[in-house]
DNA sequence: CCATATATTCTAGTTAACTAGAGATGAAAC
DNA sequence: GTTTCATCTCTAGTTAACTAGAATATATGG
């Protein structure tokens, strides 16, 4: 076999829903001119196809036209689910479950200001305060 | 064109990857044993066929011979930095940079414990501490 | 109604990521 | 030296993830 199929969306079927995340139902139009603006120029039939693989993998639906003959789309994933289910997996095979790990390697990654550590830490203590009660 | 390929090491040069950071130089049987005892196991040649390509992509080296005619192979790059760079890579392409937002998404990840969360909020003190001076 | 624009379906091609066998080649044992 | 065994090289196949054209169907304006 080739490379085992992980439950999560791959790159471009992560910034359709994205797209769809932020406005649905969208029709393939609409779907192909977001891309397009996000710098992803793809032809009408490419999206067409991406999303017809999207609804057989049960990540969005296709609804029956209002006006006109073009379906439109919503996503029946949440975006929530998705980044928590990404992260999970990135921080099992990667970090190997290490939270610390994680946190350390965040610090080099982004250049947080006093400000942003403070929010983080403000963050932490909401949830330290919920984990003792 | 396919998938655009992240510069980032796939699923199973990740997996090779990691048993050559925990042990190194190791001959390719040592790599397949390794990756068998964890659950994948590949033919010899799978395993060759792999290391060379990890070393056309320049991830790993491929040492000579110092007894019979086994090559050995060495990783040319460090695990903190790819590390680094998949979760890096995971907050712009999935929490479009922002750190709070992995921070929740971890706290839902991992069901964190009080000495757990202490620790990541030592790890920000002193984070905190290097910045302000 | 008919032209034209737009959308869809169907088909097919490319590349990366695996996966592994057949045969050659070198080492080591006897 | 020759047999035997491990290891290598070369070749080739599969699947997922894209990518998109050609043919077809359907609105919708005039």
């Amino acid at each position: 076999m080739a490379r085992p199929n992980s439950e999560y969306p791959t790159e471009l079927e992560l910034q359709i829903l994205k797209v769809l995340w932020d406005d649905e139902p969208m029709t393939v139009r609409d779907v192909r001119d977001a891309l397009a603006a996000g710098g992803r120029d793809l032809a009408h039939t490419t999206v067409i196809t991406m999303l017809g693989t999207m609804v057989d993998k049960g990540q969005i639906e296709k609804l029956e036209p209002t006006q006109g003959k073009a379906f439109r789309f919503s996503p029946l994933i949440q975006r929530d689910d998705v980044s928590r289910g990404m992260l999970g997996d990135l921080v099992e095979r990667v970090f190997d479950g290490s939270a610390e790990a994680v946190m350390l390697s965040l610090f080099d990654v982004k250049e947080l200001d006093e400000d942003e550590l403070a929010s983080l830490r403000k963050l932490l203590n909401k949830k330290m305060r919920e984990v003792k009660s």
